[in-house]
DNA sequence: CATATATTTCGGTATTTGCCTAAATACCGT
DNA sequence: ACGGTATTTAGGCAAATACCGAAATATATG
C-alpha cells in the first residue's frame, strides 16, 4: 500500500500505467512516448515493479511490461473502502474502528 | 489531481485524513496522535489543504480541521475510472483514447 | 496591556527523489 | 567471439521533502 501510492505519487509513473491500460509495451517503446532518458525510465519501471503495479516478462532482447490491474484495483478499493467510498458516490457509515468489507 | 496524489503519498497525512474520517478536529487535537512537532503537522496541514482534502476553520483560538470527502471522492473515481475499474472489481474496456463515465 | 494558549511561519539540516551521462549487462545475428 | 541493439546499474547533482526548534501571529482572558 505505502509503495503503491507512491509510485501513483509522479506524474510520469501514472502516465506509464495509463499506456499500459489497453496493451503490454517492451521498455524502450514506453521510453519513445517520453522526452526522458532511458534510464530515467528504467528507475520508474523498477519502482513500479517494487510496486508490484507492472510485471516485467523478457522476451529475447526486450522486455515487456504488462500492468498488473488487480494490485492497482486493490490498492485503491481498499483505501476507499477504508472512507467508506462507494462506486456511486454513496458513503457508506460504519461504527468507528470497523474494518470494510 | 497532482496535488490530491502528491498529498496521499505520505504516511502521515494519510493518517490525518483517516482520522478526520469520523469527525473534525483541531490541529492540536490531532496532533497530540502523533510523536511529530506541531509545526511539522501543520506542514502537512497546508498540503492537505492546498490540495482541497480538507477545510479549515477557526473556532476562536484553535483551528478546526474538517474532511473534504468529496474531494478524495471525485480524485479517486476519476483514477479509477480512467483504468475502467469498477467497484465490484469488474473491469469496463473502452475503445482506447475514449473517457470514461 | 500583559500573559497564556493555539497555530503557523521561518531558517536550517538530513534524506529522498528525479534527472542525467557513462558504463555494465543481456541477448541476438553473423 | 564480435558488433549491434535493448535495458539496467552506477555515480553524481539539483531540487523537493520531511523534520526540528525558535520566532511570529492570532485569539482569548485577567
Amino acid at each position: 500500500m505505502e509503495k503503491v501510492f507512491k509510485a501513483l505519487a509522479d506524474p510520469t509513473r501514472r502516465r506509464i500505467l495509463q499506456l499500459l491500460r489497453t496493451r503490454a509495451m517492451s521498455a524502450g517503446e514506453i521510453a519513445d512516448r517520453f522526452t526522458l532518458a532511458k534510464a530515467t525510465l528504467s528507475g520508474h519501471f523498477a519502482i513500479l515493479r517494487a510496486a508490484d503495479l507492472i510485471d516485467a516478462e523478457r522476451r529475447g532482447s526486450t522486455i515487456i511490461y504488462r500492468l498488473n490491474l488487480s494490485v492497482l484495483q486493490e490498492a485503491l478499493l481498499e483505501f476507499a473502502e477504508a472512507f467508506g467510498i462507494g462506486r456511486d458516490g454513496s458513503r457508506i457509515r460504519r461504527r468507528s474502528g470497523e474494518a470494510a468489507g
